[in-house]
DNA sequence: ACTAGTAAGTTGTATAATACAACTTAGTAT
DNA sequence: ATACTAAGTTGTATTATACAACTTACTAGT
């Protein structure tokens, strides 16, 4: 990352290695296969969940059975752009909209699609939990940790799974993101159970909610029996509402 | 964010709408138009400036004469992967390496190419400053503060630069990334300097050299000379260091 | 109806990294 | 020598989180 040349630019022009042709390929250069792909998340009891679906088993398509994130090529007629092209194939294979939405980023190379230069855009969504019954065909939720103990996937997708998982994590130690992953009304102690369970380790129940409620994005809804012998105070983000970042991070193992 | 439809999903393969057909067009849908576009910052006394370019001034290309991120289409011939398309065109138009480098995301749909639905994968990229005479031709450095206030430029170029430029100072609130725009060895009042000429506003200088030596990721190459009365400590990056997240962001004005 | 048990929620002190303010030090310029 | 300046230090204040002990509201069992 360090390493300089204080070789002289090449002028531009002289950098124009392939003349214009034609209009399709892009100014004489192929064009990449394209695709968007999705790490689609939701939390259900003491489990983080994603989203994974069975390739086709068929002899012209690679990486036949393996299981992979859903996602798949961008339709240029019909998506407005890459991430109306990401809710697309949520709706598709969870019949819900994404209550957050995030670009994770983007890998292309030559060899990660033996089709071809591939290139594909990264998004993770969270959703609420929607029952296994309700999914498309070929779509299951399995456990984060599942996910990679069985760790084979199509193409690159583990490691895009990884790189999402993380983002999340991260994330997830300074913002308010676990709040989409449940449906209003929630308590605060299952608010504190999902960043729990999405960071592996407990919290302290005291910092935890001062913290939360004096970022002030929370509105009460009013008392809620839950499977607790004390009703707790339920509550819903306030409309409009976005993304909080917190002043700290939560103390990690550092 | 929150809209919910409570359909069920359809079925994975009654959403298949087109049928595979030629292996050029990706399953038979249109490949956009792929592209890589780069912010380079650098800083030199008190202005944070970024590399422009001007577009050619013929007819059958968009934008001519405009400035613009540098950047173009990808090579699937000549690119390994996105990042080395990132890392080619800088050198090309700079003569040097990047000493940071790192993806901002990607833009992608109909409009934002005349030509047709395109992407493009925007990566930022910190370097020490270049003499503008060892720059390609249609190639300078330009103001950041300038470059918003001529608020013209090609394509979506403009709103990129305004994503890259979020994503550096929000990151500098707390990591080391201003070391990485200046060559060893400096000072520590030096590498104060670059933050609050990106930040805009003025540090503290015992927090500022606590927070950074606390962080442990420098070491010192010996007294140097400066403009100032009193000789300064240098300091380099260590070898094989990666970026540093400080525990706490600057406090901001937030 | 009393008692034990449990999770919700509160209160008070400790800690750690930054902010702020005043100081000392090593040099330059007159 | 003396004033000046920027480098660097020292000490206290602040703030958000961590940790620990407590009270409260309810359930269930006898």
């Amino acid at each position: 990352m360090a390493t300089r040349k204080k070789k002289r630019a090449v002028n531009s022009s002289s950098a124009m290695k392939k003349l214009p042709n034609k209009a399709s390929s892009q100014a004489g250069f192929q064009r990449p296969l394209t695709s968007v792909d999705l790490a689609i998340f939701a939390v259900r009891d003491d489990n983080l969940y994603v989203l994974l679906v069975q390739r086709p088993d068929s002899d012209d398509e690679p990486y036949p059975g393996q299981s992979a994130l859903p996602g798949g090529f961008i339709d240029t007629d019909q998506d407005e752009n890459l991430a109306a092209c990401a809710s697309r194939k949520l709706f598709e294979k969870t019949g819900v909209e994404a209550q957050y939405l995030e670009q994770v980023g983007s890998w292309g190379d030559a060899s990660r699609d033996p089709r071809g230069w591939s290139t594909t855009h990264v998004y993770f969504a969270l959703i609420e939990y929607v029952h296994s019954s309700d999914l498309a065909n070929q779509s299951k939720w399995v456990a984060v940790e599942q996910a990679f103990k069985n760790d084979r996937m199509a193409f690159d997708h583990l490691s895009l799974l990884k790189a999402a998982i993380d983002r999340l994590r991260s994330k997830v130690e300074y913002t308010s993101l676990p709040a989409y992953l449940l449906q209003a009304p929630f308590t605060l102690p299952q608010l504190q159970h999902v960043y729990e369970v999405i960071l592996d380790r407990s919290l302290d129940k005291s910092s935890f909610r001062t913290r939360t409620l004096s970022a002030n994005y929370l509105e009460e809804t009013g008392l809620m029996k839950v499977e607790a012998p004390r009703p707790a105070m339920g509550y819903c983000i306030k409309p409009d509402q976005t993304l909080v970042y917190f002043p700290r991070p939560l103390k990690g193992d550092n």
